[in-house]
This record gives C-alpha cells, structure tokens and sequence, in this order.
RNA sequence: GCCGAUGUAGCUCAGUCGGUAGAGCAACUGACUUGUAAUCAGUAGGUCGCGAGUUCGACUCUCGCCAUCGGCUCCA
C-alpha cells in the first residue's frame, strides 16, 4: 500500500497519508458527512487509495438527511433507555423528517413524546461519539439474537451481503447501513411530532408496532420556520374551510358523505358544467345509468369476488327471504349500490349491435358512486363514502388505444393547467403479480400507454406492478395543503370487462370482435377534487367557481335601496350577487368578505348613490377603484368562464 | 379494520382533588348611521358524544359503543 495518497478535496487537489480520515483534509467543521468518489459516506471513513472528497454540509439535502437519520437513532436509543423490553425495527427519513417503529411493552401515547425528548436532549448534549463498525453477517444475527432484537434478526436474515455495518453511540448500537454524523452534539434542532401504529413490514396480517415520527434540522431557525409552515397549511385544510366559507359539513348521521350547502353546491356544479363544456369538444355522450342493481350484475362483472367489502348491499324486500348473501343462491335476492359506473355503462354498450363504424363509442357520467370505506380512512371530501366521478368509459378497437389515451391526456392537461395546478405527477402503473392475460398482452398495453404519454410531452414514472388486474392504468397526482398525495385523474384499460359481459362489434371483414374498455376520470372524484382545490388556492377560487362572486356593501341605512338594487341588477345578468345592507361599519363588513373570500366587493355610500356608481374593491386589498354601473358589469362579464 | 389521541353552547376553547358548568366569536334585542380586515350595551343559548357501571353524589373514575383527528393497511 502506497504511504500516500492523492485526493481531489472540493476540488482542490492534495497529497495525504495512507490512513487520512476525510474529516481530516475537509477544512470546513459544520460538515455532516462526506461524499467520497461521490459516495456519501460517515467524517470518520478512513481513506486508502485516491480518492475525491467534499464536504456534505447541515443545510444540504444529503446532509439534512444525515442528520434525520441520525436523529432517528437518537430517538431509539433514548426509548430503549427509558422503555427497557422494547424492540427496535426500522427508523428511516421521510420528506419531512424521520420515524422509527418499536415493538415495546405497551403502545407509546403522545404522552410520553415530552419525556422521550428530554432524554435525547441529554443524551444530544453529552455529545456520544458515533462509531462504525462491520462484522459478518452471521455474526451480527447471533449478536442481536442474544439482545433479543428479534425484527433485527429478521431484517439481517434478508440482507444478502456478507459483511454488515453497526453503529455504536455510547452503551447503544444499532445495525445500520449509515452514514450518520460524528457525534450526537451534531443534533440540536429536532422535534418529535406524533406516534401512530403501524404494520411490521406494512402488512396488516403482521404485529402492530409503535412509530414515532419527528423531524430535525441543521439549526433551530429552520426548524421552528418548518413548524410555522406546517401551522399555516393546517389553516388550509378543506374541512377546516368547508366549516369557515359554508360550503358543507359532515354529521355523525351519514359518516364520510358531504351534507352540501348551497354555496358548495355551487363548486360542484360548476366542475361538472366546466367538463360537460369540454365534453362537447372532445366528443362524449353523457348517460346515467341505474345507481341498484340486482347482486348478478357484481358477479358478472367480478366485483363481487373483488370488491364487496367495499359496496353497500341491500336486501330485496319482495324476495321470500330478504337476504343479501346467506345459502346457495342466497345472492339473487339482494341488490347492491353501485361502487363504479362501468357494468352499468355495458349494458349501454350492449344496448344495440355495434360495428367498427361506432367506434370510438364514449360513455360519461356524473352519477354518485357508494363505497363503503373502512372507517380509518375517512378523510373530509378526499376520502369519502359517496362521491361524483367525471367518469367515461370508452368502447374502442385495439388498434385506437393510443390515439383514445392521447386525446384523454392532453384533457388531462387542459384541466389541470385551467384549473391552476401547475405540478401534476403522471405515473404509470404497470403489471401486478394476480392478472390476467398474457405478459406479451401487457407490455403491449403498458408500451402504449407510455407512447400517449410521450406523445403528451408529460414527464412519467413508473409506478410498478400497481396496475389493475385487468390492465395497466396512468395515475394522476395532486397534493393536499400538507403534501399528501392524493390520485385526482385516472386513465386504465380493461380487456375483462368486455369479456365478461361478452361485447363485440362487427369488424370491416364482418367478424365478430371485441373492443378494448378504457376507464378514465379526469377530475377523479368531484369531492376529493373540490377538497384539494380548496386546500391549493387556499379557498380563493377562480370567479366562475366563486359560490358568492359579487358582495355590495352599502355605508349606512340611506343607501341601503341602491345598494339592493345593485346586487339585483348583476344577479340579472347571471351572477352570483348578494347585499350586505346590516347595520354595521364598513370594515366590519369588508372583513366579513374577505374571510369569505368573496372575489369582488363593492362599496355604495352616499357619493355612489348620488352618481349612480360603485367602489370596487378586489379580494385581498386591491382596493378603490370607482367605476360606474356599466363599467362593473362589462369588468364582471370579461371574467373568463372556461372550456 | 388496526394503533394512539380527542369529543363541553352554532364555532374556537377553559373547567383544579368527584359536589349537576364558563369565556370569546356567532345568534337575538337595542343604541350608534358608519368610507375599505372586528362600534358599544344587553338577552338568550348546554341530557358535558351515546349507553351502562362504581359512588350519597360523575363533565370528572371504569367498561362498552359511535364519531372525529394523526398514522398503518386499503383506495378515487
């Protein structure tokens, strides 16, 4: 072995001893960690041969990582300090901090977060150094067999490697593939924000075990900026806004479905006009179909084997036994509400002998849908138990595939940018392991709805083998307030459908064949929709959805007639116009507006009467400009309606 | 469904050791006649989520159920 070595450190290039650790030829003491040969690696990596070092400093993305990562250890070491008998699992960073999952003696309650703290404050401050070391493999299992750390046995006994690497920080060591930061005074700014039970390995048939989650930063500044920025976004949440503006509530009488007020309704209905605009445009016929079907219907198309923990079923109150599914043929006797509109949408493809000549046959629809989520994810509009889907089922040959995905993309897009979303994710889901079909049959369906997607001009993961059984499927994403996920759009093929319920067409030749089924929602769910939007715009909507689009606000007693007359006359060109005409002072009732994020607000007092003009003042404080009654209504009409 | 937490007036929340409840906003009434984010005063409003149990006595302690919140699993 050479006795010195060359190394590149942040660009500089040096000449070091054999055995130079690279917190040593990297100048800059706020490092976290170090990139060798673009390996992020622990300070304390030894060097022994030529190699390119620089510094990952606290505020980068790597080393915030670090140090999450290393807070997370923190974390469990104080538990194991302060809960003796509890097991370790695994404890990884998210995009906002990190979590670690136990196995302790009893569950963790919020309760107990302050104290864990307080233990990593101590345990921070008496600044542990970090030490790495390896073993093999086999060693390490006996190790931690002896420990009685039975998850981390399991997780080695899946480790391929031969060799495995530990970390040491005082009397605590955890298995670990690192790096973490050299000491645990590195750790100052974190905090531990909720406990949650999960699955062992995120498999409910597996033990429930006890997560912690928390976050950290490189200084107390950026943590306590993170806190206000979660605050201000809980401010936003949908639920929270639907209560504030009166768009709708939830009651105990009808779990998980929206009681809509008029001026929720509004936005709904106003959705659902804007796609019907678009429909005519791009070529759909809108049908409604039976909303109870008898149980045959669900074992046809499958959604009884499938789906039935999710339907509401109902027993036939004519049949001899009012059953919905108990004896033989116990099934016949009952309906089910319908979860999804597609078996229906068949009998509307079957309605008449279709030829390749009808094709592409476009079926939409806005019917509600019932399903009967699990009551744990019930979530406000974005996770309900009825909902609206702008829901279309499209008849086409194989051939028109890629042409029918393409036109349904690029509505996709037109949507999404009119409505103000500017980050959408587009994945592709491909195979699962249960399908149907052959492999070749799939790859051809997933090439082709890659092809759409290129031919869009959309950037695309995949998302892989969370395809339908039946075929693969594009998912489109939107984010809540706090950066959940939620799927809006959705575009799948289905190749079972038509062959359960036998559909054909006559081809050119004047054989019999069977067309493809393409499944799409453009706004998905018109509730989860309405609930990310409101949580995007922060409840300032665009003014074609606005429920109250125009608020006068009359000045005194005296020009209360004016004022209502005013809000009449734009409530006769078609807008959405109300009077405020209380007895109250004027920034009371501009308050008022703004909190409900009324568009536009105008002011009438004694100086407008007389005229016969207005104020207007914009939402959000654009204030003062006077216009007369004709200049208001031109402004009004100008405001674009889309589609 | 599972883990943890929560449930008090329309809304947001106090309520100590077990002795049958309080504020602000909203509502209603009156005064004020208002110029761009909260005028003042008064009045009314509660089977303390629901049901059992313990107790002389339960908003308070115990159990069960329902709903909600944060996660997990599932999913649009």
């Amino acid at each position: 072995m050479a006795a010195e070595i060359a190394v590149v450190v942040n660009g500089v290039r040096s000449v070091v001893p054999t055995g130079t650790r690279a917190r040593e030829v990297i100048g800059d003491r706020s490092a976290v960690a170090a990139r060798i040969n673009g390996k992020l690696s622990d300070l304390d990596c030894v060097l022994e041969a030529e190699a390119t070092v620089e510094a990952v400093g606290p505020e980068s993305d790597a080393g915030l990582e670090v140090i999450r990562h290393s807070t997370a250890h923190l974390l469990a070491q104080a538990v194991q300090s302060l809960f003796p008998g509890t097991q370790v699992t695994i404890g990884p960073t998210i995009a906002d901090g990190f979590y670690y999952d136990f196995a302790p003696p009893r569950p963790f309650t919020s309760e107990d977060l302050p104290e864990i703290e307080k233990k990593m404050r101590q345990l921070a401050k008496a600044n542990l150094k970090i030490e790495r070391s390896e073993m093999a493999r086999e060693a390490a299992i006996a190790l931690f067999e002896r420990m009685g750390e039975h998850y981390k046995v399991e997780i080695l006994q899946g480790i391929p490697e031969a060799r495995v690497s530990l970390y040491r920080q005082g009397e605590w060591m955890d298995l670990c593939r690192g790096p973490h930061v050299p000491s645990t005074g590195y750790l100052r700014a974190f905090k531990l924000t909720s406990v949650a039970g999960a699955y062992w390995r995120g498999d409910e048939h597996n033990a429930m075990l006890s997560r912690i989650y928390g976050t950290a930063f490189a200084t107390k500044e950026a943590l306590d900026e993170h806190l206000r920025l979660v605050e201000l976004a809980r401010q936003r949440d949908h639920r929270r806004l639907g209560r504030e503006m009166g768009l709708y509530f939830f009651d105990a009488i009808a779990p998980g479905q929206p009681f809509y007020l008029p001026k929720g309704i509004v936005i709904f209905n106003n959705l659902i006009d804007y796609i019907r605009r678009l429909y005519r445009r791009y070529g759909f016929d809108e049908v409604v179909t039976p909303q109870l079907y008898r149980n045959e219907l669900w074992h046809q198309s499958g959604h009884w084997e499938n789906f039935r923990e999710n339907m509401f079923l109902a027993a036939d109150p004519e049949a001899a036994t009012a059953t919905i599914d108990t004896g033989a043929e116990g099934w016949r006797t009952g309906y089910g509400v319908k979860p999804m509109n597609c078996p229906g949408h068949t009998f509307v493809y079957r309605a008449e002998k279709r030829s390749y000549r009808d094709l592409p046959l476009r079926f939409a629809e806005f019917s509600r849908l019932h399903r009967a989520e699990r009551s744990g994810v019930l979530h406000g509009l974005t996770r309900a138990r009825v909902m609206s889907q702008d829901d279309a089922h499209i008849f086409c040959t194989e051939a028109q595939i890629e042409d029918e995905v393409a036109m349904n993309l690029a509505m996709v897009r037109e949507v999404y940018a009119t409505l103000g979303f500017a980050q959408v994710e587009f994945k592709l889901a491909t195979m699962p392991d249960a399908h149907l079909g052959s492999v070749e049959q799939w790859r051809m369906s997933e090439g082709k709805l890659a092809a759409a997607l290129k031919r869009n001009g959309v950037e695309f993961e995949e998302n892989p083998k969370e395809g339908a059984f039946y075929g693969p499927k594009i998912e489109i994403y939107v984010p809540d307030a706090l950066k959940r996920r939620w799927q809006a759009a959705t575009i799948q093929l289905d190749y079972n459908l038509p062959e359960r319920f036998d559909l054909s067409y006559t081809a050119s030749s004047g054989s019999e064949e069977r067309p493809v089924m393409i499944h799409r929602a453009i706004l998905g769910s018109v509730e989860r929709f309405i609930g990310v939007l409101l949580e995007h715009t922060g409840g300032i909507l665009p003014f074609w959805l606005a429920p109250e689009q125009v608020r006068v606000l009359s000045l005194s007693e005296k020009v209360e007639a004016y004022a209502a007359e005013v809000a009449a006359l734009l409530r006769a060109d078609g807008f959405r116009a109300s009077a405020d005409l209380r007895n109250e002072k004027l920034g009371f009732k501009v308050r008022e507006g703004e909190l409900a994020k009324v568009p536009y607000m105008v002011v009438v007092g004694e100086r407008e009467a007389a005229a016969r003009s207005v104020a207007i003042r914009l939402l959000r404080g654009e204030k003062n400009q006077s216009a007369s009654l004709e200049e208001l209504r031109a402004r009004l009409k100008s405001e674009p309606l889309p589609g």
